[in-house]
DNA sequence: AATCTTGTTTCTCTATGCGGAACAGCGCGA
DNA sequence: TCGCGCTGTTCCGCATAGAGAAACAAGATT
């Protein structure tokens, strides 16, 4: 019986529990027992243990018809308790809507978390074409905007770590050269915002600027992202402009202010 | 040692977890481990194992500094997908954002969960008074204008049984009465809107029309919240006739058609 | 109707996760 | 400055909670 080497700290119910949660995405949102249980490689009865446990405090809910699990109300509000505390959030907000009003393009707030970029914020325009991403997706950070632009002012421990960890190819375009990374993130310091060209999803391109909080630290990004057909240079250009000062003005509502050089 | 009534069918170990995670609160985002024992009556020890996992998993961020615990960006990504597709929010979302710009006041859409009203998605207004709500926040039903219109529509055990659970008095001006109570749905029905005039809180002020899904049943409500000052009954009258065209626009769109009777 | 599926329940056994207590690392105040 | 009182963390031993296998029930699909 091959078990998960036992950590003293950690529980291994609960991580059941937690990567059960983590089986639903927003493209398979309603999921049974069995899937779970193959997915986890786990038995039947201790994933149906665990979706009654679950389903009980609410983060899941039994569908009576099916009798399969969607996602319960209790994750909504925890969802809701980090946004209304996460700073960068409630500082970014406002100007985000200023930005979509603008520009009627949508734009993200996105935050580095274990070696990925996490949309944290998401403002959505009203254009017929958009892009399918959700709140708290993960994407890899050498091949998004906010990715790049956050990784280009981090520690080059992080960086290379990045680079160690592989830069897997999502589309031809992706950036999959340490060299020519580590020289785009330069070159993205000298401009202070960074693009994506199709490197992560064919279609679709992206611009974005840092944030920094009150240590000087870059600790996320605004980007505004949408399809190649209206991302032509000129505009991610001035779409860079703008975000740029957005990034400051947010940077400043963190506690960041500027050098005096 | 009494432990609870050992129920075979549920975790103990998860459900302290989850307990756990719902000690944060927007008031309250950040917590020790001995803060958190003492809430749930466990041992430190437990929880320390609790929240080490919960951390190895997103779920909780540790403070490097004070040691203390937030909620982490997994239970973002859950809340998104939620989010993504729970219908009602997909399908309200644009329609919310319409009444903002026409009437420049916060909406939520709420749902009903577990003898409570839960807002699943919220639109501030840029106004300077905003009433403080969260994403996933539970209210009663008796004493919010979603929660009454809801409670209108619902099978006669469920208002017996919100009865029979008691009226709490939230303000002096809570309905704690049955009598006046079933009256008052009895009128919400016939006008197919609700108000709730500081019953919940003081000086709050609420409008709330009934949306519908494709079974005819009531599921949700579409509400306007603000302060008693902005709220007088006759602007109140006048947001309730666009709630309720909203409130039938969402309706449809859940597949819900009128009776041609 | 027969045979796949599902999800649910029962059972048995041992590793797991519990609490108590010892340990460590602070900040605060005397 | 030194300890005292908080924290959070680790250790340990015992009882039990939770793991899986397998039986069971209840729909689907043919």
């Amino acid at each position: 019986m091959e078990r998960q080497a036992a950590d003293y700290r950690t529980l291994s119910s609960l991580k059941n529990a937690l990567h059960a949660l983590k089986c639903f995405t927003p493209e398979d949102p309603e999921l049974g027992i069995t899937q779970i249980a193959d997915k986890l490689g786990l038995s039947k009865s201790t994933v149906h243990r665990v979706m009654t446990t679950l389903a009980e405090e609410g983060f899941v809910r039994r569908d009576e018809q099916t009798h399969r699990y969607r996602l319960g109300l209790s994750v909504l509000s925890l969802g809701g308790i980090i946004m209304s505390n996460l700073e960068i959030c409630r500082e970014g907000q406002h100007l985000l809507e200023e930005f979509v009003n603008r520009f009627d393009e949508t734009v993200h707030l996105a935050v580095l978390e274990d070696y990925a970029t996490v949309y944290v914020s998401k403002l959505e325009c009203k254009h017929p074409v958009q892009i399918a991403t959700h709140l708290g997706r993960k994407n890899p950070l050498h091949c998004t905007s906010s990715g790049k632009v956050i990784l280009a002012y981090q520690d080059s421990t992080v960086i290379d770590e990045v680079i160690r960890r592989g830069l897997r190819a999502m589309t031809p375009n992706t950036i999959t050269h340490p060299d020519i990374l580590r020289q785009l993130l330069s070159q993205i310091r000298k401009d202070g915002y960074a693009f994506s060209q199709s490197e992560l999803r064919e279609g679709v391109h992206s611009v974005a600027a840092p944030v920094r909080d009150y240590t000087r630290q870059v600790i996320g990004a605004v980007t505004a992202v949408g399809p190649a057909a209206r991302f032509t240079p000129e505009k991610m250009k001035s779409l860079a402009k703008t975000l740029v000062s957005i990034s400051k003005e947010i940077s400043h509502r963190l506690g960041y202010y500027e050098r005096t050089r």
